[in-house]
DNA sequence: TGACAATCATTCAACGTTGAACGATATTTG
DNA sequence: CAAATATCGTTCAACGTTGAATGATTGTCA
């Protein structure tokens, strides 16, 4: 193992660790009172402007189970956040779209977050946050279309 | 919310998502046999050169319920990967120790990453991973010990 | 010393996810 | 065109985690 290689597995391992404390506090507080599943949806239509997807689509970009999927997808038409409606042009397929209430909620979700998120990051110049961002979409990119090995 | 915050809310959802892609990565691939539970306590020992724990202050540093540890730590125990004693100072309470083939086991998870791993970052210039770490440092130490808002 | 509170690990029902069915619809192929 | 294959969303048993008991042990303090 390389120096370098050393360097990314504490790298990988801190994103681990960060990430496991990050998801414990989120399902704690449960800002706007989404859970971290149905936050990930809604976050994800907002952050991209998307406005439709499909169970499949969304099962693939988070890489969760379909029937996962199918449960948070009836939690947040349940709760009026996504409204799901069959796909007219394929008749297996249903398409996937946020309510204003849902882009709403998420906004909410976010507003209940930036306080705490400031404070987190209160003694951290802004420099060294915008050096890590890089790595990490890379990383993204890249295990979003890698094999297994 | 201020550039700032969004830049900060960007750089903790590219960790969220980068996380939940290794994760599930680790599981369908099971490194060394491990699981993400089981390879997460075995490699907390490795890393700090930590010769003995005990379950609650494992589940306090994953920020999991006892509960969960109590089970995992029962398999590593079955796997031989882990030994847990009676605490002769503390009647209610136990000590975790690694053995050798559970760190051998964690070596072994290691080795069968690094390949992956190396691709997965092959065009990313050594600069850049360094220059990310120190805010995921800093991120863990302050998620380590922040009350929830 | 004795009573009360705190902390330890374990158990167990409830919950969310997985992976493998399944029926329904599309697509491909001979 | 028909038959075979692929893909869609859903269901369901199995699994791991949570959160709230529980019994056992320790700490506190009057």
């Amino acid at each position: 193992m390389t120096p370098r290689d050393f360097m990314l597995l504490a790298t990988l391992t801190e994103i681990g660790i960060a990430s496991q404390l990050l998801s414990a506090r989120f399902e704690r507080t449960r800002p706007g009172g989404l859970n971290e599943a149905q936050f990930t949806v809604l976050h994800h239509f907002a952050r991209q402007n998307l406005v439709e997807s499909t169970p499949t689509k969304l099962a693939r970009a988070f890489q969760l189970s379909k029937g996962a999927l199918t449960n948070t997808l009836q939690r947040l038409e349940a709760l009026g956040f996504v409204v799901l409606t069959p796909d007219p042009a394929d008749g297996r397929s249903k398409i996937v779209r946020p309510t204003d209430a849902g882009l709403a909620a998420r906004d909410a979700a976010l507003a209940d977050l930036t306080p705490s998120m400031s404070q987190l990051f209160a003694e951290v110049p802004t420099a060294e946050i915008e050096a890590a961002y890089p790595l990490l979409r890379k990383l993204r990119f890249a295990l979003d279309d890698a094999p297994d090995r």
